[in-house]
DNA sequence: GTGAAAGCGCTAACAC
DNA sequence: GTGTTAGCGCTTTCAC
């Protein structure tokens, strides 16, 4: 049967109260008692119980993330980063995958606030921030991740690429390029419209004319690369620009399959990417811009914790920014 | 404040037991009654605590999952896989992150384990059977993943790449390579020590030299790569097989950085890997060995489902095959 | 067809 | 310095 801590009490001779206040040292216990509580837990073998723990508390410990695609490394490496900040302060962390799917996201934000998770991380895939918000409890914690509403009504951490964007279509200009084509992630995302409004300012900006069918937008996921990048080939891009980190890790091996080679037949392209090695070795052949993903991992992870803490404090909207590496540049 | 069942009871006018048996279909209630609890719930906006539940009734509805690296594709999708199965049985899926760390692994059992999950899916970086063995308590649910101990003691799943590893080797022989180099992950992985031996077995029975400074092991993280490459590149290999997924991901890339052109310069290099896109280009430059990852996710979530259900059913050992694409062959 | 009430294991007043 | 005990919100037995 289960040990209790009633069992623990009474083979160290003490009170049940003794008993929890010499684990948690919550009050001072005398050292003799305490050795004989420790005997006890040690000859029973007793393990206190999460869930009566939490139950009784009203913490859980453990923190909640919605995410659009945990095989998406991107996203693994969040979490990856999140979790270390997490589990160091004594935290778990539950997943929830929606695979870009409002109804998914629905129904997780539902069962995580029902009192299983202490907070929740959400990188939401909703089309509308009143959605989202219809669905949260009032106060309970939240930090948007990677994308956000714009709402200032709860904290998020992203990372802005408008700058580097709107300097690599720029450059891509200034070496007399002109059908400069891009490749964005799913629509209604709030990353996929702040990218492509810095590409149409760019271009703007430089002179060159805006054509509807040079934007280009996939799903968010592996496989929507290739015919993106077909329908800009088509429509004669001498440059392209792939703006989404999945979408744009593919990307080259697909053009070499065609055999068309980054800077020479397409001259250039350019990245919006995490920092994966394997893209590190062609430096010389596009630009890329480089998000700070651990980054916003750790910071969503204290940001959470921060919440929990202090319900009351401010809401912060931290945005970070990415490292452009044109062309040419080794990374870091 | 917190709406309890006790509101919901009461404003409905009825017993906390009517209204448990109303939401969990536990026992006959009549139209009427069942109407009114409802609409005191809709009135209220009551949620049942799930920490409260899942005390009472011992069952968490929670399953944990401890990965050595979820930013590592293979295990983000194994992730997901799992989660998408469990979720649709109305469970949740905890993630503990290992880096390939044995203390983190131990910390992480013992959290898990202590209440907090009903199961366990473990891809283990541990290096001996009884240092897992010891963490668990007796009878606790596990399945282990994709890492195996063929202790007979859990049930597992995972796959065999000794064929494919060892047909490869010989498809090299047979094209004339002598000196094939193996770049391996964690040495202490069972993963890892099959598919030497797969290498080693084929070596032989090619009738090729066995040198030790042939087999290479990296940490099966993703930086650990390039350095195993270049001393086989080193030691004169006209040919290499890249046995983790991780390492052999960023291997073209390297390769290509260093001007060596697979199946030209090296003639042929083979990967085990998961069924990345962006190899998928490169079908006619390289073995690959393609590992069913979803499918080895699905089956770990069914198994350990099965477990809470059937404590005492027979422990079962699935393994899986890999699917062999021999240079040239397009992929399914 | 429904209610009363006993706990699940723990924490934290309150009491001495 | 330690003990007594109420009660967190729910499920479930027993009773009618």
């Amino acid at each position: 049967m289960k040990v209790t801590i009633s069992d623990v009490a009474r083979l160290a001779g003490v009170s049940t109260a003794t008993v929890s206040h010499t684990i948690n040292s919550t009050r001072y216990v005398s050292e003799e008692t305490k050795a004989r509580v420790y005997q006890a837990i040690r000859q029973l073998g007793y393990t206190p119980d999460a869930s009566a723990r939490s139950f009784r508390t009203g913490k859980k410990q453990t923190i909640g993330f919605i995410v659009p695609d945990i095989s998406n490394k991107f996203f693994g490496t969040i979490i990856e980063s999140a979790e270390n900040h997490l589990s160091a302060q004594g935290y778990h962390l539950i997943i929830a995958n929606t695979k870009e799917n409002m109804e998914r996201e629905e129904t997780n934000l539902r069962l995580l606030t029902a009192g299983l998770v202490d907070g929740l991380l959400v990188a939401s895939t909703m089309d509308s921030f009143a959605r989202l918000e219809s669905l949260l409890p009032a106060g309970f914690p939240v930090v948007l991740v990677d994308r956000t509403f714009g709402s200032q009504k709860y904290s998020s951490v992203s990372v802005s690429n408008f700058q580097p964007i709107y300097r690599s279509v720029c450059r891509l200009a200034g070496r007399g390029k002109r059908r400069i084509g891009i490749v964005g992630g799913l629509p209604r995302l709030s990353t996929t419209k702040e990218r492509i409004a810095a590409y149409r300012a760019a271009m703007a900006d430089c002179g060159l004319p805006q054509e509807e069918e040079l934007v280009v937008c996939g799903d968010s996921m592996e496989n929507s690369a290739p015919p993106c990048l077909d329908r800009l080939l088509e429509r004669g891009c001498d440059a392209i620009l792939v703006c989404q980190g999945l979408m744009a890790s593919v990307t080259i091996a697909y053009l070499r399959g065609k055999n068309i080679r980054p800077r020479r037949d397409l001259e250039l392209v350019s990245f919006v990417d995490y920092d994966t090695r394997a893209y590190e070795f062609y430096y010389d052949q596009v630009d890329r811009i480089i998000q700070p993903v651990e980054e916003l991992g750790k910071i969503a992870g204290e940001q959470i914790l921060l919440r929990l803490e202090k319900p009351d404090a401010p809401v912060v909207e931290r945005v970070l920014t990415s490292e452009y590496r044109p062309c040419g540049e080794e990374g870091a």
